[in-house]
Order: C-alpha cells, then structure tokens, then sequence
DNA sequence: TTCATGCGCAACCTCTGAGTTGCATATTAT
DNA sequence: ATAATATGCAACTCAGAGGTTGCGCATGAA
C-alpha cells in the first residue's frame, strides 16, 4: 500500500481536477472543446451569457487544471482540449467502483453462506 | 441529438456531483466510506485535524450530491457510500474520451492520406 | 438518576469564486 | 494611418464556501 502522504498528494491533484469541472459553464466549456477543434476565447464567449473575461477565468482554471491548453496565435489566444487529466480522473473513478464491487461480491457470498 | 436543454441540465447534475469532489476532505472521506462500511460522523471526525462541525458540512455536501447517505441508529448518524452518481460521472468521462478518441483517429487517418 | 457521548443548530469570521466594468495594448483589416 | 478586433490587466462587488466556537438536546452507559 502506498504511503498516505502519497494518497494525500494523489488526492490533491484529483480534487482540483474534479474542481475545475464542478461548475456548469466550465463544464459546457469542456463539452465544446472536447470535439477536439480549438477555439479563440472570443469564439468561446460568443456561445455564452457571460461577458469574456468571465469566459476567461473558466478558461484559466481549466488551463490551470491541465484540462485544456493555450496558444498565441496573432491576436488571438487559442485554447484547445486535452484528455490526459480526464482520464486520470475515470481511472480513479473506476478504483472507487471496483472497490465497491468487491465489497458489494462479498457481502453477498456472506449473504449466501447463511 | 439531444435538447440543449438536457444538455444543460445534465451538465448541471453533473457539475453537482464534481463539485463535491472538488475538496480534499470530501474526497478523503469518499476514499475511506467507499470500502462500504458505514460509519458515524465521530468516526470519520476522528481522523481528520478538523472540527466534528467541519467534517458535518462536507458529509452533507457529499449527501446532497447523492454519493453518501445517511441514517439515524440512536444517537448516531451514520454515513455510508453510495456508487450510483460516481458511476454516472464515469460515464460522461468516458463519452468525452471517446470523443476525442475518434478526433484523433480522423486525425491520424487525415495525416495519413497526404 | 447522573454522567458522558454524539449531534444539531446558530452565529460568526475570513477568504475565495464568479461576475462585472473600464481601460490599455497588440494585432489585423481598410 | 486609421479603425476595428481580440485580448490582458486591474479594481470592484457580492455571495457562498469552509472553518470555528458555544450551547442545547437526545440517547446510551454506569
């Protein structure tokens, strides 16, 4: 078993993932950009409610999250998706339901033997 | 193609359930009750530096997004862990990998024909 | 009955997240 | 050169998250 200072650290990097995707408009954000075409903020915004500099800080955290990526290209700024940190997330995601599955099996074999 | 409306409104349940495992206590906690055993609030209080008071707004948090549920047995509340909404974020990451998995075999298909 | 345990409620504090607006700057288009 | 576009930066507001403390109440143990 890894030390807990280990799972700590693993647990910090993981909720601030799961952070970054727990608001709707980051969500939605992700949605767009996870068809794989990047997109200038403006082109983001423009989808939106919000003004751009609120488009702007989703986009931030998302970067900050690693969950997309930007680039200058001229004027623009170009954010585009990137699904290593999403699958770390599905990965954890699958521990925790295996773990339950397990227990889930052997409560019921316990049921049986009665 | 669904509604933008569902869209919208699945993105909203969703971004719920990663909210609340967007903090390093709440996670903690969904890593120890995920093993199925039910526990009390002083229980799982007892091994974190925080407050009992502390640890019973994030339990509540986590029950309000459905991954734990609580019960009363006396005069303790116990919590236990629930796998149904996690099982559901696994599978929207896993329709956006998807996704993205199909960009990139265009793309590699796309490379490949020049 | 008396005492200890486990909780819930409410008040309070502090800090951050989410959003806006205004303005300055760089780049592209005319 | 001038105008329009795309963005960045900074200041500001407001609400809510996260945390603490104090107290009261129900329940279980002695």
């Amino acid at each position: 078993m890894s030390s807990k200072r280990h799972k700590q650290q693993a647990n910090k990097r993981h909720a601030h993932v799961f952070a970054a995707l727990g608001d709707q408009t980051r969500l939605s954000l992700v949605s767009k950009l996870s068809d794989g075409q990047p997109r200038s903020i403006t082109q983001l915004a423009d989808d939106h409610k919000l003004s751009r500099q609120a488009i702007t800080k989703h986009l931030h955290v998302l970067e900050n999250a690693g969950i997309v990526q930007s680039s200058r290209s001229g004027r623009e700024s170009i954010f585009q998706f990137d699904v290593q940190p999403l699958d770390e997330l599905q990965n954890y995601l699958r521990s925790v339901s295996d773990q339950w599955d397990q227990t889930l099996a052997r409560l019921k074999s316990f049921v049986e033997e009665q």
